[in-house]
DNA sequence: TATGAATGAGCTTTCATTCAT
DNA sequence: GATGAATGAAAGCTCATTCAT
């Protein structure tokens, strides 16, 4: 029990490294995370850590780009399935919303990953950069896409939103955020949250019967 | 002739080690923030700055607390007027919008400082709770009850949306991140994001004349 | 007597701890140093040093410099005395034998040094060459000329010599090493050895009456 | 098929590794050699190193006996072969520099191994003393008595330089370490070197027909 | 024999903090 | 009030050495 038998796990080792980092990085940030917690954590020495990575820089690239890959699967999936195509405007639209609240709020590992990208942004801008091309920017693209269409096909209200469709993403991102600055301290409603989402964005884009002139209510 | 220059430094110093503090915790974040830096980019030295502050994590909670003071002023003022009252709704609506644009998108300090706040909420919670009691709380606390109130006055739509007003403020948050995020790499037009943020939320709380029952666009 | 009240020392300090760095460096090597043993050897603390110097290259580098600042003082000084205008061409020749005894094999310090040089000529060849433009150069260029204006003058021998003055060097460079690679081990007479070299040397350049050819002896 | 190779390697892996040391160490210095790189230009792995041999240590000591070898024989015949006792001393002496100058100056193996001697003589006292017991004391021992009965037959001078051999060697001994230190930066023609080093000690050291008493030239 | 994952002591370097002046 | 030399507790990283396979 004292000293726990030199292992060896070659295949394991870096994969339970990457988790260790990644509790030591949400909980302390970068520059406070000591490697030798995170080895600690791991079941390993210090050693070890340089043994598979070159450096603290590279282990907490690798783990955001890790542990990052299931969410991006996911959304790849999700973006490809082309159901909006298909389905009824407004149906897509609630399961758009609904994913990206599983991807960014539910699933802790998936949340914590972008407040930390957040959070930690000055200091490594490619990595934000590489989150972007991969996960937001195609996201965007398609929602662009659905709403430029949608509008066009007038089963959507003409309106501005069309060239921001990062707005539809912006209730989900207050609520990682809400959720990880308060932690337990102001608890939230996921659901509920998501549906009242839903039914601001549904009602703000989908046509207003009552109005002859798209926007009439945007001037001020 | 020596004496005022003198005299004037040692009232405005501890401001001055603020807001050298500020560039440097925003540049760096806290825990990279060297005080050393700090003293420099005030023009004193490290001992200087141990005379007004017990120690670096005073030094951030002061500057954060100072520097926002400003922020907390003006918000105090904007919702102690009570425009809501006499004005139109949606012109309230609009008002509240663009003020919380103009506030933590377009003032930089005040964005600036929200984001530190997101990104270290790990190490100063009480800090974070600070922010919210003086900041945050009574502005929803305000669109909680406008909101309420238009719902029951028929003016606005009836909807979940009521008791989560923070969806209001989800597109500002958004582009402050966005913003400082990407930094200069993907620059938005403030003034049309906020335009467009106004359509959908108006648009999505405004009462919709074609349907007896409100919410009938929620049910997926 | 535990912890020797904290002094400053700013004029000081730096010279402590190059004459501390000098002695640890000469006993171990750059690489096996310590710059720990360097500080406890100055009464400082590690933290000290690195006040004063950038990193461990800059303590070496400037340890050598400064070290070698009276040597090649003292270099510059004899070089420049153009004494060999004035004297007697042997009498030249032997005290400038007997400076270079005096400064690589009896002076420690120097002795010490260059021995360093020598040793991690791999890690510091600026250094090497830096020491090369200040002392090296200068004094062979002298000698060069004295023993060309010799030969012409026809009162030295003409030969091959006059195009390696290093020649006339390597006595002493080779005790140098003698003593500083068998330390006490195997003892030497400085003095003696010293005449011994003046004696092979004279006798090697002197012309010799009964040789009609310069030369002759050095055909095998 | 695969054996023979195998084979044939288990037989040679010491003497690889000892190659590769001797690369690494000459390039690094003992210190700042790792083992790693090592075994990496011997083509194995650290674990083998370890397998032939007890520690780093042994190591150089290992490759700096194993390299000498060679060397050692070399000497070892020429100094037996006794030729001065039938050759004219002249004759003899250019053979005796020549032969140093191509062991420690043009053999490279030969030269780097008597520099790193010198360099790590303060870590290695026991390799150095070894080394001067199997070279450099019986070649200044031959020197020595032929030196001692070249006077006494009065083929050579008497002079101080009898007790004093070592002052042969000087010459090759300092091209050595400028060769080295001064690597390719400053590249001298050895055989010149060499030539110019004979011409000076066989003139040093042959009788001066002018002169009634030796020596008469080193008082100053 | 050979490997290479794992260890852990040790070293350089950093920096918040102190304190004599 | 202000300075800045000095401290010392880390923290990142290296590498000789070990050992299960």
């Amino acid at each position: 029990m004292d000293k726990p038998i030199r292992t060896r796990r070659k295949e394991e080792r870096p994969g339970e490294i990457l988790d260790a980092a990644f509790e030591e990085f949400v909980q302390k940030g970068y520059a406070a995370t000591r490697l030798e917690d995170v080895a600690a954590r791991a079941g390993v020495t210090k050693g070890t850590i340089y043994f598979y990575f070159q450096n603290k820089e590279r282990v907490f690239v690798t783990m955001v780009r890790e542990l990052s890959r299931p969410t991006v699967a996911q959304a790849e999936q999700f973006l490809a399935e082309k159901v909006h195509e298909t389905v009824d405007i407004s149906d897509f639209l609630r399961m758009y919303l609904r994913f990206f609240y599983q991807t960014i709020v539910a699933d802790r590992r998936a949340g914590e990953i972008l407040r930390l990208l957040i959070a930690e942004a000055g200091r490594f801008p490619e990595l934000v950069d590489e989150h972007f091309q991969t996960l937001v920017g195609p996201a965007l693209a398609m929602l662009h896409e659905v709403l430029a269409d949608g509008m066009k096909r007038g089963v959507l209200r003409s309106s501005p939103v069309a060239e921001f469709p990062v707005l539809l993403l912006a209730p989900a991102l207050q609520l990682n955020i809400w959720l990880l600055a308060y932690a337990n301290r102001r608890p939230v409603d996921i659901a509920q949250h998501c549906e009242a989402a839903i039914d601001l964005i549904l009602n703000g884009l989908l046509p207003r019967p009552d109005e002859e002139r798209s926007g009439a209510l945007t001037n001020g």
